[in-house]
DNA sequence: CAAATTATCCAAAGCGCTTTGAATATCCCA
DNA sequence: TGGGATATTCAAAGCGCTTTGGATAATTTG
């Protein structure tokens, strides 16, 4: 069913069935419930394409998920941030448009969203310290919203981030007030942004009680549960393992505590652990009492005030352009005092 | 840059700039290089909304990625189940257009997806035994697979599926060699196709072992870590507790083994366990031995012989629509001989 | 009651592309 | 050298919608 079929079918003009539809005053309320009552009747919807074609906007925002060539591995985060975002955008009468690409040629895939211009916006994900994708973006001319935010930035962009490194100080802190002084820290890669910062505050908080930061404590890599298993093992085999660990996913954690206890170590007892926590939904940290101490935001959230703001943007709506989310320290059971050895 | 101001700059009309484009054979070789040297040089793309329109091909393809409104969780497989899909759709100039939506109103989004005309196929996600989406779908007239597999459909339908009763049957069968008697089953959602198959093969091996199925052992849920480890702890609380689990998803498995050592018990030794895998990409089960033993089948792999399947339908390719792939069953390290007690 | 508003509707152009049908240029062979 | 093929190019229509600029009918105003 087209407009054209509609208005013939309605003894209309496609201007006025096209008017009467999408709100407009010059049409009279008799015709507009006329028009509503047939469209409803035979299923009418404008067709996306034409309607894009004809209005300039796409009504679709772009994700590009990239796949790390090396490791062929998704981010798994992306399908809480996508759920969250995803909800914004139907609300909005938006669609999401998602590419995956391998990590090389992530720019062209952005290139290719400009000019096919079929998407109004972009999310960008993942953004390391010094992001080309950020000055490439503002020549492009397409407004985006990075998710995260990338510290070596000379211009200004929209973002939404959480503060990362509050949120590992905070958890640092509470580590040393427990009486540990030797802590690992498992990180992400550290080009990334999000672990610069989360190193940043992990070592603030080590040179605030005047301990001096061991590099040999910090080990930054893929976060996927086996890394997490694996560094484990390496770090509690060495004769000053450290008795608490620090670790930047709850995926690692896990493999974190599987390292621990193949060990027969008890985690919370003999070893303490807090990880942050993205509130994944197929992993909440435990139902009652928290699993792992954990720093805690919702990537979901994020990915709904992400969307919202790129929305805004796109409708010229001049409300703030930068939004810094707190992560909650919460309580669990993978934290104790340290033990006299 | 449009066709027109490109074709003007050559001198051409938008006619011949467009088939030396597209491949078309009526154009020299001489123009066709000429025309394709200038498109690189100014960076032209054709604008996806004019051609679709005039195609009437969207060279897009939806996903309704359903969230369960009574647990707000997103089905951890869909990021490798898209990682997968999407490689095949970009390598074919497709797009993957989202839709997140609660699973109450999700017929009104394919309905959307059909009216609209903004994609060309659909891909189905988790259907359950009785799936009222593809009759509905069937008159819709969208092309469209499965992803899995429903029992209960009286008309055909193109689909991809894991064997899931041969996984579970032969999972079983190991179990029963190994001397377990006392096998309980955590399985997905009762009303999922995929879960009913795995009950299926479970008891089909039981049976043929003389076993009657004891459906105290047998339970059903959302497949997530706090579940996994909850019914575990249950389950070993009993005086007749299983000597060994079956577990339909890795992420409920990590939440059994959980339980399991919060008991001072070990995994593979005190209880066997056997999870389907669907070897999510930041979960390998294990780099060198697996963690688990495991009836393993990559969802991302699912996703590209879907993706596949898909745009052969589109392109009325008769290529076969029917798609089984069988688990692979690797033995782990959660797996031994039932203790006598 | 004529003139000026106002309310309601419509014809037609245009968004940027593909594609049909036709025109022109080039070639081959008798 | 002329006529039929063949190769190459183009003008124009059309995809389904929105939107500009009128037209017409209904209403108000002095």
């Amino acid at each position: 069913m087209t407009l054209k079929e509609l208005s013939d079918l309605l003894g209309l003009s496609p201007t006025t069935v096209s008017r009467a539809l999408n709100g407009y005053p010059e049409v009279s309320e008799a015709t507009r419930k006329k028009v509503a009552a047939a469209a409803r009747a035979h299923g009418y919807a404008p067709n996306t394409r034409a309607r894009a074609l004809a209005t300039g906007r796409a009504m679709a925002i772009g994700h590009v998920i990239p796949i790390s060539a090396k490791h062929e591995m998704v981010n798994p985060i992306f399908a809480d941030f996508t759920a969250g975002a995803g909800e914004v955008y139907s609300r909005n009468g938006y669609d999401m448009l998602m590419s995956v690409v391998s990590d090389d040629d992530e720019e062209q895939a952005y290139r290719s969203f400009a000019t096919k211009r079929n998407v109004d916006g972009l999310i960008i994900h993942a953004p390391s310290l010094n992001d080309g994708r950020i000055p490439f973006l503002n020549d492009l001319g397409l407004p985006y919203v990075v998710h995260g935010r990338s510290s070596n930035a000379t211009a200004p962009y929209a973002w939404v981030d959480v503060n990362n490194t509050r949120a590992f100080q905070r958890a640092t802190e509470l580590l040393l007030d427990l009486g540990h002084r030797r802590i690992a820290l498992l990180n992400g890669l550290e080009h990334m942004d999000f672990a610069a910062r989360r190193r940043a505050g992990y070592e603030a908080a080590l040179v605030s009680r005047g301990i001096t930061p061991d590099s040999s404590l910090m080990f930054s890599c893929e976060m996927t549960e086996a890394q997490g298993h694996d560094l484990t093992r390496s770090l509690l085999a060495r004769p000053d393992r450290p008795t608490a660990i620090l670790v930047s996913s709850i995926i690692m954690a896990i493999g974190v505590r599987r390292g621990i206890e193949e060990l027969g170590l008890t985690l919370g007892r003999d070893v303490s652990l807090i990880t942050y926590d993205d509130d994944l939904s197929y992993f909440r940290n435990g139902s009652d009492i928290p699993v792992y101490t954990a720093t805690r935001s919702s990537v979901r959230e994020a990915g709904r005030r992400a969307a919202q703001m790129l929305i805004d943007i796109i409708n010229g709506k001049d409300s703030p352009t930068e939004l810094l989310l707190e992560a909650e320290l919460t309580l669990g059971m993978s934290t104790g005092p340290a033990r006299r050895d």
